[in-house]
DNA sequence: GTTTAATTTAAACATTTGTTTAATTTTGTA
DNA sequence: TACAAAATTAAACAAATGTTTAAATTAAAC
């Protein structure tokens, strides 16, 4: 789907709003007022303001893959490179956390016909099998424990940053980081760096 | 705050209605049509749609903090101590999941003034600091790795938890668990073993 | 049995919702 | 300049929203 700069302007707002208010505690003309467009824009670029979600998924979901496959290639070691891999992910569901929230909700619905997740699922699907296959080989060279549930890696890589994030003004408030750090900051530092040793740490744990 | 049975019955259809489609996505006469009660019902007992969410969370809040220390003061090791806490706080989360969903959504909003989180935040607080106490005795003893980040304990186990049901959709068709194994006996055994080993691995973890 | 309070009801309230319409303006092209 | 397509607009649409009202029914107390 090709967007112009109107469209991207307006899938912005929209991302922010749903964000914050929800899929359906948001208003088009709240998003059409803030993205500065007439109302009818939206039906009229998008069709709907279901289409309009999907076609949000469609331009945050672009290009992961690749940039997954690139780390993997490089001749670094095993524990370097989930180092990588776990920063990088963290970056990047940290730079789309508006979307993964909308995600996380609309499609954990037991019926969510309204809005087409094909895409998503499809891409999802793919970045798991390059995953799979980095630790089975980690594993057949005998670095990585045999033990371990390997579709239930991502989980815990992508749920521990969000449960952060779903809770960030207790966890702020409990680090006391206010002033003297910013959330951005501390994701980048703290959180990636628990979430590389608790990775490390159950990829390398005999019972 | 009191609650008699007509009260209990509307917040539980309204717990599974929010959880479904979202606290916005819910209206009043929707929950007073599937509980079987007039819609003035909800102003007459409530107040108003933000107040019954509010009782839904007290309703469901109680007694967490009361049978984490009675596991924490059994006379088991560290390490089995690890494993009926994980137990628990996965039984006692998936078992109220759906309002574990609507805090995650409404409490995560940058301005949610309208729903009242104090009650929330208090018993939250008071449960991670028994928790804190519990690892820093056991690194006190040399049991567990002194460089764990602690308040991050918890968001890896109700992360991945989260996460996993989230998309349960994607990792019930990825175990292919559709038909042999149910959801619920999936996350008492294999999700909860999972989360369980983590965080051992986690504990006693040393770059 | 009478009285008082609590519960339940249907109807009405003013807003807000997503979308469509038809007219107007802007833009690009020949 | 003239024409056609695209973009933009204000207004209208029916439906749904949370809450309130005032009357009717039930329950409890004396």
């Amino acid at each position: 789907m090709e967007l112009n700069e109107k469209q991207i302007q307006i899938l912005e707002v929209a991302e922010k709003l749903f964000a914050e208010n929800g899929f359906d505690g948001t208003s088009v003309r709240q998003i059409s007022k803030e993205a500065d467009v007439n109302v009818a824009m939206i039906s009229y670029y998008f069709g709907s303001k279901e289409k309009m979600l999907e076609a949000l998924l469609g331009y945050r979901m672009a290009d992961f893959k690749i940039q997954l496959k690139s780390i993997l290639s490089k001749e670094t070691s095993y524990p370097e490179k989930i180092d990588e891999i776990v920063a990088f992910v963290v970056m990047r569901i940290h730079k789309n956390r508006r979307t993964h929230k909308i995600v996380n909700f609309e499609y954990s619905k037991d019926d969510s016909q309204s809005i087409n997740f094909e895409k998503y699922l499809q891409q999802k699907d793919e970045n798991y099998r390059v995953i799979e296959a980095f630790v089975k080989n980690g594993q057949k060279e005998g670095v990585f424990s045999k033990e371990v549930n390997i579709p239930l890696i991502v989980p815990t890589i992508m749920g521990t940053y969000f449960h952060f994030y779903y809770n960030k003004r207790f966890y702020t408030s409990l680090h006391n980081l206010t002033d003297e750090i910013s959330l951005d900051e501390f994701v980048q530092t703290t959180l990636t760096k628990h979430i590389q040793q608790t990775i490390k740490a159950l990829l390398t744990y005999a019972d």
